[in-house]
DNA sequence: CCCAATTTGTTCGTATGTATC
DNA sequence: AGATACATACGAACAAATTGG
């Protein structure tokens, strides 16, 4: 943040507008000063002093880091800007954008699952407790019976998919968990859409089932190279089904978090 | 976007401000007609008009799309705002936010990077033309003699780190190859943040050096599951080095005095 | 329950900057 | 160079939300 009363000092590399500009300077400012979530930045009287510009410009600003999910503000007394943690839903919509003009394909998005959930797999092994084996088990027990119609396959499919976004939940590595949830939330967004699913077959529902319950046997025994290689023939297996109603991911702006 | 002159008809689900209402209703109208990058949004008069609402708030409502990289304005005759494909920098910024307070560790990044860059590198085993293999020799050209100081060897980390943004490039996978790119940036961020770089070593220097080359030799001859394995054993192998490093700053910077 | 203070949110009128013809 | 069409910025006033008395 620049001292009072001076606009100077606002590095403008390539005719970036005001308001940008002033989003940066805070960013930076937030960044120098080492700020938490939480923390408030000066109020709007106060940046408008403080950068002497107009209102509506260091509102703008402000508009920029809020949509990106930096800040949140709040009116009333007490009110003001605050710092703010991304969320994750707020981190995937704005990644989603960027493939909004990018047709990925099943193909793609399982490419990049079939080498993560493995690894996924492998890191948890031995490493949940009673509880989280007990909430794994659950989401499986949801398709404990077979599909009889398209549409309970598609939402035993989509029940699968939170059972793998439960999974990522429980690593302790942030950027896995992030990308494997991410691509199985686009996967989603393909099969609802499209409403791409296969019809009800059985002998899937089985080996879909096996899997799982093989997973979760690994998973507890804390069979490290046992969960990934289970996990890696679950992932092929899968998208192999998946190939057969190859599409191309539909293409929708995924819409940002309300409100936290 | 709703007729001219209403204001109803915007969605508010959750007490969202005017401007996020109108940066919804505008991603919703771009949906819905299927708008390509480079198409005109109406005039910020025309949605002035249309959304019944005053130019502040409207231009707030811009700038939120502006700085989610979807949209971009020119002033001028002939300007006007512009439906934009976000670009690859642009999101790897915004989802870069959502891991500044979600510290990764090295071994994060890696254990993305070891599961992401052999299916990478299978991908492309037989599929580069030769103007493609010369700029990859052309980066590993680069490093052809071993660094002889920590700064050299710095500048050669990334160089490498190159070379695997450049083979990112060369994917048709535009799911993968970001990954690849993003994870490859964090990294170059991580190290040079922390001055984490391995002081020269001609052992290192010649093990990277292998690794390069017998990958390009696999690639070449369209070998895939070799390209895979290289790849697969390159990183394992950066890992442990660098883990090495990190365990080593910050043991160097532990505090004397009982700090944290 | 109402009232007052505080802070963000919205509006309008006007003026300036910028790119095209 | 001048006219035109557009975004950009300013400033003052008013509205809405929240907190505390």
């Amino acid at each position: 943040m620049p001292p009072a009363t001076t606009r100077s000092e606002l590095r403008n590399g390539g005719r970036r507008s005001r308001p940008q500009q002033v989003a940066e300077a805070i960013k930076d400012w937030v960044m120098e000063r080492g700020l938490q979530p939480g923390d408030r930045l000066p109020s709007e009287a106060d940046l408008i002093e403080r950068f002497a510009m107009a209102k509506g410009t260091i509102r703008e600003a402000v508009r920029i880091l809020e949509a990106q999910g930096l800040v949140k503000s709040r009116t009333g007394p007490g009110g003001g800007v605050f710092v703010h943690q991304v969320s994750e839903d707020r981190a995937a919509a704005l990644l989603g954008n960027y493939f909004y003009f990018r047709q990925l394909s099943i193909d793609d998005i399982y490419t990049v699952r079939e080498a993560l959930e493995p690894e996924l797999a492998a890191s948890l092994a031995g490493r949940l407790d009673a509880g989280q084996m007990a909430a794994l088990e659950a989401v499986v027990a949801r398709y404990a019976e077979p599909a009889r119609t398209p549409e309970e396959e598609r939402a035993q499919h989509l029940d699968s998919l939170r059972f793998h976004a439960l999974l990522a939940e429980m690593s302790g590595n942030a950027l896995l968990r992030f990308l494997i949830r991410f691509t199985a939330n686009m996967l989603s967004d393909v099969t609802v859409s499209r409403q791409l699913y296969a019809p009800p077959n059985p002998e899937l529902w089985k080996s879909g089932r096996d899997y799982q319950s093989r997973l979760l046997a690994a998973l507890r025994s804390g069979d490290r190279d046992g969960a990934r290689a289970v996990m890696a023939a679950h992932m092929r297996n899968a998208h192999r089904l998946m190939r057969a109603q190859e599409a191309a991911v539909t293409r929708r702006f995924l819409p940002e978090d309300g409100m936290i």
